[in-house]
Order: structure tokens, then sequence, then C-alpha cells
DNA sequence: AGTTTTCTTGAATTCGAGGTCAAATATCAA
DNA sequence: TTGATATTTGACCTCGAATTCAAGAAAACT
């Protein structure tokens, strides 16, 4: 960490800023979807300097993807740890994703899930940034299940682990979901879902 | 139908065929990822044949979406009226699409699933056309739940809509899975959602 | 002031995508 | 055989994507 350059001109925009733009422009455009050109005017600086700050588009999707993951991890770590029994929070939390998406100006899902389906499997260090972050979202609900049994509103039999892992899975199933249909058809599939795990 | 032309240079090549080589390059390659040349070449014909048999990129694909779908029904109408109970039936047909998925030499998830993400929201006819195919397919799954509840081997009280509407979404959740994980991970997830419908 | 370093920019470059076309080819009909 | 019709092909065209670069601008150092 530097605090002050030592010499020469000094940035006009905050990388991190330009990140958050580049997040915006490849969640909702896709990695093939989205132009230098496109990049740099969302950031509002020319080309060169994009070139010049981040190396490579796949540079500069690999910051977006990070960044999108840090945020996406911070925000369910804070939805999961409110108060309530494991049920109410896991199901507060699948319907704000799901009406997040939808209050959104375009249906664009989720950024990791679509870069699992745009390049998973054929860009290694995309596919595994994918996966590292399921794991751990997965390691989170897993987490507040145990907590659930802890607190005794979760049966004790619950395998939290396979729960969670089957939880990923139905969100990312949801996240397809909101590309072609609407919310209502979406919210009572998330009440199916909340209820084949914790009982109606 | 026309059985024998009238006149002109007949077809070098059979548009049913090059349709099933265009399903196989845009289900690996996405849309935008097959260009022209790709589709002409795996047809083994010229660029302007396929022009002039299809009008344009965009049309082939609809044709080849058409053709991925009405397979994927005949499919799943064969797989689902087999004997056993409703659980037994729809566990089989999970399996038997994730290990498709995963005996194919590239991971590429399912046509349609791939382009609802890709083009979901943004291609009014693609969208429409997923749509249509997973409601049928929910419906061929809510008519095997309700045949097990008169054969007796599933409780009156499911909802059987409901839960064919869980089933495909969670089946576009295993889709995406599929081109991060591995066999195994998917297949254990494909138990807990089964389970979780028809109970452990 | 002059030098050094870093950043900025749009023009230039290369490349492939998506599509069109004229000429060549193959069949039927008269 | 000539004509009409239908199909095939690769060359050609236009456009935008991804990247590089040379020239200029803004600071710090001496």
């Amino acid at each position: 960490m530097s605090y002050r350059q030592v010499m020469g001109r000094p940035k006009q925009f905050d990388e991190d800023t330009a990140i958050a733009q580049a997040v915006q422009v490849f969640w909702t455009n896709g990695y093939a979807g989205s132009s230098p050109a496109d990049l740099a005017g969302a950031a509002g600086i020319g080309k060169g300097s994009l070139y010049h700050a981040f190396g490579s588009k796949r540079e500069l999707f690999g910051r977006a993807l990070d960044a999108y993951q840090r945020a996406a991890a911070e925000l369910s770590e804070e939805f999961l740890a409110g108060p309530g029994t494991a049920k109410e929070r896991i199901r507060a939390y699948l319907v704000m994703l799901v009406d997040a998406d939808f209050a959104a100006p375009v249906r664009r899902g989720c950024f990791a899930v679509n870069t699992a389906l745009e390049l998973g499997g054929r860009d290694a260090e995309a596919t595994a940034s994918v996966r590292r972050q399921t794991e751990l979202s997965a390691g989170l609900l897993a987490a507040r299940i145990e907590r659930g049994k802890l607190e005794g509103d979760v049966p004790a039999s619950v395998d939290a682990a396979a729960q969670a892992r089957f939880l990923m899975t139905a969100l990312a199933g949801l996240r397809v979901m909101a590309r072609a249909y609407d919310r209502e058809a979406v919210l009572e599939v998330v009440d199916t879902t909340v209820d084949a795990v914790f009982g109606a």
C-alpha cells in the first residue's frame, strides 16, 4: 500500500470505482458481450488508460468477478446473521436475492452463475473462482443451519452440509428461472424450496 | 412435404442433419460463440449454402433450439413412463441427464438452460421458446407425480404442480453446477433434491 | 528550467464475425 | 440443346472487437 505516489502524473480515476463500473457492465452483458469501449466508457476513461491500468479485458474481468464475490459474501453473511430461525433467515435471504434481481432495470441473474455458464469449463481461473465462492457461500449456509440446530429450530437429524449444497444448487436454478419467468412464479419456487429443506 | 423436386439443382445436404450439427455447435459454444464459419464447417457446406438454406444465424439457432427441445421432450417422456415409483423414475431421469452431461467430451450443461442465460430477457423469441419447453417438461413431471398418487407411492397431500416447478428449477441449478463441479458432487445433490421432494 | 516518471488519449492496427453476391453447377422441361 | 430454376461456393464487403502506440500532459526531483 503506497499512500503517496512518488513521481509522475497522478491517476485521474479510482481503480476500485472503475472495477465497480466494470462489474455492472460484465454482469449485464457477459464477458463476450462487453467491449473494451463499453468498459472504458462506463468508467469514463479512454481505452488506453483502461489497458494501462488493467492489462487486458480478461484481467479486468477477474478483478470484477472478485469484487462482486467479495460484496456478495459480505451481503449474505450480514443477512444470515439476523434474528429468527434458520428457515426464516434463509428464506428471507433467497427472497432478497430474487427481489434484487427483479428490482434491476434489466434481468441479469447472478454474475457468478452467469460466469459459470459462460466460461465454466473453458476458463480454468474463472471456473475455480466461481467454485471457491460457491463453497464459501455453502459454508455460510451450513453454519446457519448448524446454528439452527443449536437453537432448536432445526432437527438435529438434518445434514447441514448436504442441505447447504442443495440450497446453492437451487439458488443457481432460481437465478436461471429469473431470466425467463416473472417475480411471482420465482417466489413460489423459493417457498417450495425452503419448505423442502426445513419441512412445510 | 415434397418428395421430389420439380426443377433446379438438388440439395446436396440434408437440412435436418445440418440442424443436428448446428445443435452441437451452438450447445457447445453458445450463440455468440458460434460463427457462421463454424456452423457451415460442421455441416460440411459453404457459408453461402448455409445462408441460402436458413436465412440467418439467428434463424438457424431457432431451428436448432426447437430440434433440441423436441428431442429432449421425447427423451423425458420415454424415461418417465418406465416402471417403478414416481420417486424412482424421477431420480433415474435426473441421474440420466447428469450422466449424459459428464459423458460428453466437454461439459456443456443443457442447451435450453444455456440459452435462457445467454439470451433470456434479451431475445423475446428464445425466451418464449425456453419457457414453453420448461412448462412442457414441468407438465410431464407433474403428470408422473399425479400417477404416483394414483398408484399409491406418493402421498395425496403433495402439490404435484408446485413440486414439478421446483424440480425444473433444481434441474436448471444442477445443469449449472455440472459446469463447475465433478460428477460425484452433482449426483449427491440429485439425491438430496429427490429426497427433499419425496421424503428420505 | 530541464529531466524523469507516470498517466491519458484517440488514432492506427490486426483480425475475425456476419452477411452478400456473381459465377459456376446440376437438374427438369420443351 | 436450350432455357428455366435451384443450389453451391469462395471471394468480397463492412463493421466492430481487442489491443498497441506515439504523442502529449501533469506531477516530482535536481
